[in-house]
RNA sequence: GGGCGACUAGCUCAAUGGUAGAGCAGCAGACUCUUAAUCUGGUGGUUCGGGGUUCGAGCCCCCGGUCGCCCA
């Protein structure tokens, strides 16, 4: 019976342990140059090597990183090595490799394999058809590797393989870890945007005895010693509330939440959130401070580039509108604003401002729309139930929809002219939620009055109403300034940037069945 | 939750209901300039799991599993 490719590394592991050499080495290796900085050096002016020559200065090169190619040509072996930053070619020749210290030739032959990571020491050179490459002196084994690496061509193609085995994706799809790479670039530029606006970052409890902030059912958890239920958050709102309460004006977490819902392209049961607080501010002022982080992070992955391409769409973010005097005190350029109900009406021809309830439910109905008993309590329910499901996703520029039904938005403050609305935005784009924001509640008689509304909502069979909170109306008892607060769905927006089809595919370790044994159900 | 589709060698994929295959990887060998190296030879399978129909099932039917896409 032959051996699988397994078997046979894990016994070459053994093999160079009986002839001295160890696979896994403790020793740090010091690199003199990554790949990148060695193509830099010899793309200097005076640097150059033409084809066939080995730098005259003999200058020695220190790389590592990964095998992920290997073609034995008699006395000379090529060795692709892949960093994180880019790859080298090893030359690798029978007459010139030092098999001590280091690795011999024989044994490179025979005993390494792609997977591997190794180190190399040599001098720079061009092959006689033009490849940058590392003239090897001495190689040494870094780490073996015991499993078959991914094809060299076809990468890794099965979704489920990249997701539940995303080193696999990582390691064998270039593009998977550059989705990731600018997944970091993303992250850390909304970071420093708010930071040098004055923003500091806080960490909140994610184990929390009274869930909040959001519509949204939880993951519930047990303290042994405290012998109490606790939820993993499913946002950060209040308790960044609390902390502007304490004195805390500017303040933004950017952490991950945790919604017990199902799983699609647009969702993932854990998810990463960025909330931000702004004092002495209302929902215009906030609303900017969204645009100006979609766009910092933007500018991270596109440079200057306003127009970008999401599954075909061309997505402007240019800020070109002007609402200065629609809205006294909204200055500057900015994304498309409507309100809710001018946004219902352009697409559905209903007037909310003038509909009365009874019509209200019979036009949605109409439409096609199935309303459940809860959705038919108010106009405000069934506004909201209109829009959200014949007209968010119509909406493809950059857009943002303003003023909703008190009814939907529990911890958001009334709004200053209109009864039964909130001044509240949601940011859509290509017809997903991106954002959300509003100015803050603080009138803590009022959020109690909300929250009671809420806990009807609960008995009335709505599992998402939000529940009673105490400790933060007593936060808001002891004084909140008049503040705006906003959250960006951060995977999402990645999904945006780096034109991704799938939340997964921007989670590096999205969550994912356990495979369960189908021989017993 | 509903519908549709996929699952075959380590990887990427073939295979009218009639002997399970190819390329790559791996293995043995050749080769001092390759780069998806090339050449020669051989190895490799619980066709996702279970049941059924059939003379005969990777293929048809039923149950289950996982994944993907769409819908609610």
């Amino acid at each position: 019976m032959t051996q699988s490719e397994a078997e046979v590394r894990s016994q070459k592991v053994e093999q160079l342990r009986s002839q001295g050499i160890e696979p896994y080495p403790s020793e740090s290796y010091q690199r003199s140059h990554t790949t990148q900085q060695v193509r830099e050096l010899f793309s200097q002016p005076g640097k150059e090597l033409n084809n066939g020559v080995t730098d005259p200065e003999e200058l020695s090169i220190r790389v590592c990183g990964r095998i992920t190619s290997k073609r034995d040509s008699g006395s000379i072996i090529f060795i692709d090595l892949k960093d994180a930053t880019d790859r080298i070619q090893l030359k690798i020749e029978k007459k010139l490799v030092k098999g001590d210290p280091g690795i011999a030739f024989k044994q490179i032959e025979k005993l390494l394999d792609v997977g591997d990571f190794v180190g190399a020491e040599g001098i720079g050179c061009r092959t006689n058809r033009g490849e940058l490459s590392i003239q090897v002196r001495e190689l040494k084994l870094l780490s073996k590797a015991t499993i078959p690496f991914p094809d060299a061509y076809y990468g890794v193609n099965d979704p489920e393989t990249c997701r539940r085995h995303r080193e696999m994706d990582l390691a064998g799809n270039p593009e998977s870890f550059n989705r990731f790479v600018l997944r970091s670039r993303i992250v850390q530029s909304i970071r420093s945007y708010l930071c040098d606006a004055g923003f500091y970052e806080i960490e909140t409890p994610v184990l929390q005895a009274i869930y909040g902030g959001a519509a949204a059912r939880p993951f519930i958890t047990h303290h042994n010693a405290l012998d109490v239920d606790l939820y993993l958050r499913i946002a950060t709102e209040l308790f960044l509330k609390r902390a502007v309460c304490g004195g805390f004006e500017r303040v933004f977490e950017l952490g991950r939440v945790f919604r017990n819902e199902g799983v699609d392209s647009t969702h993932n049961p854990e998810f990463t959130s960025l909330e931000v607080y702004q004092s002495y501010a209302d929902y215009f002022d906030i609303l900017g401070v969204v645009e100006d982080v979609i766009c910092f992070a933007a500018a991270a992955v596109f440079g200057d580039k306003k127009q970008i391409e999401y599954q075909g769409q061309l997505i402007n973010l240019d800020r070109q509108y002007d609402y200065s005097e629609k809205y006294a005190g909204f200055s500057g350029k900015h994304w498309q604003v409507k309100t809710m109900v001018e946004a219902v009406k352009d697409e559905t021809k209903l007037d909310f401002d003038v509909l009365e309830l009874g019509d209200a439910i019979a036009a949605a109905e109409k439409l096609g729309l199935h309303l459940a008993n809860l959705d038919k309590q108010s106009l405000g329910y069934v506004l909201y139930a209109v829009f959200d499901r014949l007209v968010a996703s119509t909406l493809i520029q950059p857009t943002f929809i303003i003023d909703f039904p008190v009814e939907v938005s529990p911890l958001a403050k009334g709004h200053r002219s209109k009864p039964g609305f909130v001044e509240r935005f949601e940011l859509f784009i290509n017809g997903t939620e991106y954002s959300n924001g509003f100015s803050e509640l603080n009138d803590p008689k009022e959020q109690r009055k909300r929250f009671e509304e809420q806990l009807a909502q609960k008995n009335a069979g709505d599992d998402e109403a939000h529940p009673m909170d105490e400790d933060f109306i007593e936060a808001l008892s002891l004084g909140m300034p008049n503040c705006a607060g906003m959250g960006i769905g951060v995977d999402r927006l990645v999904m945006l940037l780096t034109n991704t089809q799938s939340i997964r595919d921007v989670v590096m370790f999205p969550t994912m069945r356990p495979i369960k044994d189908g021989s017993n159900p």
